[in-house]
DNA sequence: CGCTTGACCGGAA
DNA sequence: ATTCCGGCCAAGC
């Protein structure tokens, strides 16, 4: 399913693919996922580092009920969905997230990708 | 078929 | 910390 051609449908089940697999309590930048993707054949890997995210962002506005489209997040760690902003941060607060001041601290709840879902982040005491 | 708008990001001033 | 700027793809009207 590498090789498939220069689809936008393909390309839009990928975001939702990585978005499905964002764990409860955690969040992606719409950067980071279009980073996860493979860059699209005949689209210039500067193009789409500039952007991909506008394009998950365009993908989100289509997504189907089961993508937890809350979990994404601009690299701000803020809220980039004003339609449906506060709908967000209330599913997201429900799953345990922290908002401070209106953001999100991406160093503690940002999904860091596959096989990265336990955080062992308490080893680190010093 | 052309014009407008948009769920973004990173660097510079 | 805040504001401005370039990047130039898709869907809707």
């Amino acid at each position: 399913m590498v090789d498939s051609p220069p689809n936008q449908e393909a390309y839009y089940e990928q975001v939702w693919q990585i978005v499905r697999q964002v764990p409860r309590g955690s969040v992606v930048t719409y950067g980071q996922v279009a980073q996860m993707i493979a860059v699209p054949e005949g689209v210039d890997a500067q193009t789409y580092q500039a952007f991909g995210s506008r394009w998950v962002g365009t993908a989100m506005g289509a997504s189907p009920d089961d993508v937890p489209w809350q979990r994404v997040v601009n690299s701000q760690g803020k809220i980039s969905y004003g339609r449906g902003e506060r709908k967000q941060r209330e599913l997201l607060e429900a799953e345990g997230v922290v908002f401070v001041k209106d953001k999100i601290d991406l160093k503690v709840y940002q999904w860091q990708g596959p096989g990265s879902e336990a955080r062992p982040r308490q080893a680190r005491l010093f």
